[in-house]
DNA sequence: CGTGAAGTTGATGCTTCTCAAGCGAAGTGG
DNA sequence: CCACTTCGCTTGAGAAGCATCAACTTCACG
């Protein structure tokens, strides 16, 4: 976990976060009191159920937050790539709701409650824009919860690539943008590793998608959006 | 839908609602901007993916939010009684990400979605207050979809039945606190309205619960709490 | 009473999980 | 450099859980 340095002022992350709120000379009260560290790839960042200490923002690489379950189980509820807030779940917590690991290596900016609280409270334009974040998040919480509810495998299988996909490489690429474990898809999926090979497996054969090295190309996006089947998005 | 009056200044809601947090003067306001409504037991408040034109208040009553998936089945994602904000899912959105109707005869408080904004700019001490108001939602909605995800019908119909209660009979009675058709607590634990009929019927065999007429009595709340398997909470 | 809606219960079949065997790629040590 | 191990992935078979369907009962309400 070595340190390295970045100023708020400059730092590329800060542009495309909720951070672009924050007011001028509290990004350099943000900018002492932040600390940036290295993360290796498959590190956890925020073990489940110990007490909230601060939270991070993703200057560079990949990460999920997952819940874990009975057995050890983990649901996926999260991916977030660079510039993305990172534990704003414990903003009003004792203890760590969720658990959070990285997908790749990866540089995490982390600052402690405390001082975000007081930036919070001194730049209501910051709170009011983290506020809308929240909706959003919490509608999109609540279409997976309806999702694990109420679709088969096939349809939350395809649900699940093009949301990877979404976050990870939402241009016109075909890469989904980033290297999961069978396992990890399945943990967004809401299903077992065995069914993801299958489903895969199925896509490939109906030219949906292409499976190359640790990679998965996307074929055909739109008909995976009609067998993901989402009412609305 | 008959208009009846109140004055936000002395509404009894409002001590346990977030709305506490509000300026007296930005209160009065509010008072004169608000629009009392009536509604009937089982009438619909909000409808998905229409335009979204304001935020409510249970004043009296109770209300369940859901999700429409194909083939019109619901999920739902929250219950909510008097004191309670509804439709704060709407706050950054064009359309309505979900539907609401009431469980009984309720008042509800309207306010046009302008001037909630107006209010919440110019008060940021409730602004940060529904933010981390919001941040619960999302842990509780997060919770919500791994359980969906992971448990059994039996597990997920213990929590539902201490969800329910949690909400509307939080103390040390035995009711529920609600009547709920079979279906809609099918609708709250993810399954069907068969197999909500032959868990509580297990329950009740085990003596963990009553069935008095349209209430559910809860008998053995720490055994039900084994059930449900929640890894916290 | 009579009618319709809601709830109960049992039989059936499908979906999906689990388990197990086989495979290939990557890493380790002799 | 090559056996050997390990790990992740694939694929199939079997079992279990759950949804669906259907018949029946109970309840609410005129």
């Amino acid at each position: 976990m070595k340190k390295i340095s970045v100023n708020c002022r400059d730092c590329e992350s800060k542009d495309c976060s909720v951070m672009r709120y924050c007011d001028e000379k509290w990004l350099e009260f943000l900018n002492q009191r932040k600390k940036v560290m290295s993360y290796k790839k498959g590190q956890q960042i925020i073990y489940e159920r110990t007490t909230v200490d601060g939270i991070f923002f993703i200057l560079s690489g990949k990460a999920k937050v997952y819940k874990t379950g009975v057995g050890g189980k983990q649901q996926i509820v999260r991916l977030a790539k660079s510039g993305d807030i990172l534990g704003h779940r414990g903003l009003n917590k004792m203890y760590w709701p969720i658990s959070a690991s990285t997908l790749e290596d990866s540089y995490l900016c982390f600052i402690e409650k405390n001082d975000f609280e007081t930036i919070l409270k001194n730049n209501s334009t910051l709170t009011y824009q983290l506020l809308l974040f929240f909706a959003d998040e919490l509608v999109l919480s609540e279409e997976i919860a309806r999702d694990l509810a109420q679709s088969s495998v096939r349809e939350k299988m395809a649900a699940a690539l093009l949301k990877i996909k979404n976050v990870f490489s939402p241009g016109s690429g075909k890469s989904v943008g980033v290297q999961l474990s069978r396992q990890e898809i399945a943990d967004i999926a809401g299903t077992t590793k065995e069914q993801v090979s299958k489903n895969l497996a199925d896509f490939k054969k109906e030219k949906l998608i292409q499976l190359s090295g640790k990679d998965i190309l996307i074929h055909d996006i739109e008909r995976l959006k009609v067998i993901a089947n989402h009412p609305c998005s």
